[in-house]
DNA sequence: GACAATGCATTGTTTCTCGATGTATCGTTT
DNA sequence: AAACGATACATCGAGAAACAATGCATTGTC
């Protein structure tokens, strides 16, 4: 099947980036991790695919808002673990509160 | 000058059709009029250029989630009138419910 | 030995937002 | 009367981002 004209939507668009910086807030942890707990704390709402998340890793290393090592994770797995930079918190402060900002513009917009 | 890295960011992706759907619940309305509620409504949060809201509209259109036609403003100006269709009303329920179901997931993960 | 889950990552497609551009009218100021 | 800013429509091209599909490898279970 090639192709449906769906569009299922995990995410709001604009806010991965966010998602992942806050979840290695709480320490390094690798990629499936990330996902997992996305997965969990929002309560399977926020699904992110390996396509979404992967390229996203990259682009934050880019930036220097995390960097990565090659390590294992609590089931002996080999694994790229991902670990908040200080630039990177500094980052999550500034995306945190522009999140924000325009979630209360929203919400004043569909409340008026 | 040609072009910056920049990326101002004037809203949060994937939400104008929830915001124009919205604005036209309360009334038909024109497209500079949509732009001119959305800012005040938002306190000058939610800047909408008219390279991001005419597309909506036309896609909006497309979808006969709204309709137009040709009339005129308060001030006696000429000017395309946009006015929600049925379908379009249940679209609106639709992503609203859709955007508050993500907001909440994602609150949830900045406050674990 | 097959299969699901874990774990990495890239490629191609699509969708969306935005700046720039173009047209036209109206009201105010100079 | 000329200039200018605000009002009003719309399209085009560029860039960013999310996703499905795909590929590889390992581990644990049936």
């Amino acid at each position: 099947m090639p192709r449906s004209t769906d569009a299922s939507q995990e995410l709001l668009p604009g806010t991965l980036d966010l998602l992942i910086l806050k979840t290695l807030s709480r320490g390094p942890l690798h990629g499936y991790g990330i996902a997992q707990h996305l997965l969990a704390v929002s309560a399977e709402v926020l699904q992110v695919g390996e396509g979404s998340l992967y390229p996203a890793l990259q682009r934050l290393l880019g930036k220097e808002w995390v960097d990565a090592e090659w390590g294992l994770t609590d089931t002996g797995r080999r694994a790229r673990i991902y670990r908040l930079t200080p630039a990177g918190r500094t980052q999550l402060a500034v995306e945190t509160g522009k999140f924000t900002r325009m979630v209360g513009a929203i919400q004043a917009v569909l409340t008026a």
